[in-house]
DNA sequence: CCATTTGCCTAAAGCCTTTAGGTAGACGCA
DNA sequence: TGCGTCTACCTAAAGGCTTTAGGCAAATGG
């Protein structure tokens, strides 16, 4: 028999592209095997679990917005650099919806410490960098911007701002209008 | 034999607490059977199945959050309603968070508009009826304040914050004062 | 007190997960 | 080139969740 050439790396960048197209609660076993016309008891010698394959997909894509985000941040400061990461995020989502999803599955600590997930605090505190908050101030800061960006994207992919005036990118420009202001002027403790 | 004296709404609200027990995910019509102690082809009589399931929780919670806005906004204006609306959710999906994220699962358009999502809506107006935005400025506070209050608790609940200095109820005070002032001095377009 | 309604049951089919154990390509090495 | 080993993929099987079909008995009410 002719054999598919699978392995854990193909398996979820498959899943990936699964996740994508049919939404990150479809990305199963099952399925992929079906994709490479495989049998489902094949995939369990490069995937320890279907949890184990969810988490590589959402590790995937920490490491894939890290690397947008690293490559958006180069060269940029203040409000350009705060526009630049908040676009990121919501163009990530945009384009790879099943990975934006799988990025907010929980993940064991020992799992999150080995991800991504610091480099995106770094880039957020980065952004700060062109701003004039001291600690605590600024921690508060990187969970506020932690919050919009991820609560508006998620809003945004939920079809919340869809079917009403203004339209969603006009809200996203302002809010991030807002946000370099609010950085600019945080007020005092 | 004896009857468990089940119907749809017991159901639900069984489901919810399931939810807040073992997570959102967790709630499935054979679980809920098996809390009731009956075959699991008993509850189809009640519930459509088991997304009609979710679904019930989902409106269940957002009720249930739509009813504690009121409460919480009555007499109060300005940055005192601001707190008390931001306090709602957060309080809400810490005391019950499978419900919470039941909240958060996607409705079909006509469930959508029968859903309390409109009260939501309408509450996040109220409390910027306290600060002086005209149209479409109003609308885009809107959607930053949903999506702060939705994206902080929903990283808060994926225990974004909870080991490391400073503690999360602070960053949450802090950033209801930011919100409060930048509503104040909402930048112009 | 009997008829109808209805709450819960058994049976069964379909799909997903996961483990155990087998077979045959692929690969390294003499 | 041929042999042995490794390993990619397979069959089989067990267990769980979903959902439909059809049956019986408890509740309801005229």
């Amino acid at each position: 028999m002719a054999r598919a050439g699978l392995n854990a790396e193909r398996l979820v960048r498959a899943g990936a592209e699964l996740a994508d197209e049919a939404g990150f609660d479809q990305v199963t076993v099952s399925a992929l095997a079906r994709r490479f016309d495989v049998k489902v008891a094949s995939l369990y010698s490069h995937v320890k679990s279907s949890q184990d394959l969810r988490t590589g997909i959402a590790l995937l894509a920490l490491e894939e917005m890290a690397d947008r985000g690293d490559a958006a941040l180069a060269g940029r400061a203040g409000k350009d650099a705060l526009a630049a990461l908040a676009d990121v995020y919501r163009d990530y989502a945009r384009e790879h919806p099943g990975r934006y999803a799988a990025a907010r599955l929980p993940l064991d600590p020992a799992t999150a410490a080995a991800s991504a997930g610091g480099r995106h605090a770094r880039m957020t505190r980065a952004v700060l960098r062109g701003y004039d908050l001291a600690e605590p101030e600024s921690t508060h800061a990187v969970r506020l911007l932690g919050s919009v960006f991820h609560g508006y994207v998620d809003l945004e992919l939920a079809g919340g701002f869809s079917h009403s005036a203004p339209d969603s990118q006009e809200s996203w420009s302002r809010i991030i209008d807002a946000l370099d202001a609010l950085l600019r002027n945080w007020p005092a403790a």
